[in-house]
DNA sequence: GATGAAACGAATGGCTC
DNA sequence: GAGCCATTCGTTTCATC
């Protein structure tokens, strides 16, 4: 199912036309800008700038540094959109066999790059009919590792990372209703290092981009 | 690759390790609190309250009314955390054949309760040192649609949506670093609703759910 | 709707270059 | 690293209940 190149239509591609190279996928370091753009990005890799392959060098990943090429930096834009695709799919669009893609995802999926394969859900579709954003206003500092133990208990925290300004934690929420919702912020403000929280109701949401959603 | 049952441990498994048959899937419906969870939420489904199966009626996704029963919910959870898993494996877990398995999440994909699969990438290892929530404060109220069109055409857009509070809409960044950032800015600022911006920078992403991240 | 059988195609491991 | 080949396994269709 969805695995073959144009066999199931809906999964991975139901996004997808119009799409443009860009969209859909952020660029991993700053790329010519489009024409008339008014963003001008350094034309190559910032880092080691007169490096052109591989484009990317990094340093983190759970078993070590990890280069990404092009070939590598192409297969994850199509796994990011299409996570179904089959490796005989991928590997005749980027021009290798269905093996040696299966090699690269695996090398990815190793080394960190890539940090899993999810299917996305319609929220609404799923009964939350409330999202919102809560800054967690906290007396002191409470650690990261803190944070993400009690944060991660709470299902109904979608994200949550620590911030600067005034609040020392941003939250994303998802609850069925009003009602639903105020209970979580009950649970959170019971937290003994919270002393005030703020929250932003989310009224339409725009768009969400696939590709840059890390888990964990 | 992935698909097998326990081959390829690392991709949907990877966050798996000490998982609460809660945790990573946000209820569909507020649920029984856990023992001793000051999160007291209706015991069934809030709409229709005396209803048990199906347990989710929703009136959304692109083909019309969506029915949910409780092995959709199940399909959808492990979908959700290992979106490559083959569909005898799934069968196999909630109970159902292969191809009853698939059908099923034809129908999901289709009704639009599932938007798509995606691989999650993690934003560091592809060179996105920099992530930040941007509030944008606008003169007057932008529609939505235009909203969406323009701030789509900004790669680096992450997510969007408009909000409750003195801004109009709430969007999240990744750059590669603080001076793409400042051109992603400069790109903001540059539309002509765009009164000002208020940027609270992230510090450290706690941690990110899957399954409630919808697209589109 | 689910099941079971059968044909097809994908995943994967070994081998060679 | 890549491709090729052979085997195993998953997918998909069709007939059937």
């Amino acid at each position: 199912m969805l695995t073959g190149k144009g066999r199931v239509p809906a999964a991975g591609s139901v996004a997808e036309p119009g799409d443009t190279p860009e969209r859909g996928f952020p660029p991993t370091r700053p790329r010519q800008p489009e024409a008339g753009s008014p963003l001008g990005a350094p034309a190559r890799n910032a880092r080691f700038p007169g490096l052109r392959w591989p484009s990317l060098i990094v340093g983190l990943g759970q078993t070590g540094s990890m280069r990404l090429d092009q070939l590598d930096e192409q297969i994850i834009r199509i796994l990011t959109r299409e996570g179904r695709r089959s490796f005989a799919a991928i590997g005749q669009e980027v021009g290798l066999s269905a093996p040696a893609t299966k090699r690269r995802v695996d090398r990815l999926v190793a080394g960190g790059t890539i940090t899993g394969f999810a299917a996305q859900v319609d929220p609404a579709a799923m009964g939350w009919g409330t999202e919102a954003y809560i800054e967690l206003h906290c007396s002191g500092q409470p650690r990261p590792a803190v944070l993400t133990t009690d944060l991660e208990g709470i299902p109904e925290v979608v994200s949550a990372c620590t911030v600067t300004g005034e609040a020392q934690a941003l939250l994303r929420v998802r609850a069925a209703d009003v009602r639903h919702f105020e209970k979580v912020l009950e649970r959170l403000t019971a937290l003994s290092y919270v002393s005030h929280t703020k929250t932003t109701l989310v009224l339409t949401p725009l768009f969400e981009r696939t590709g840059a959603a890390p888990v964990g």
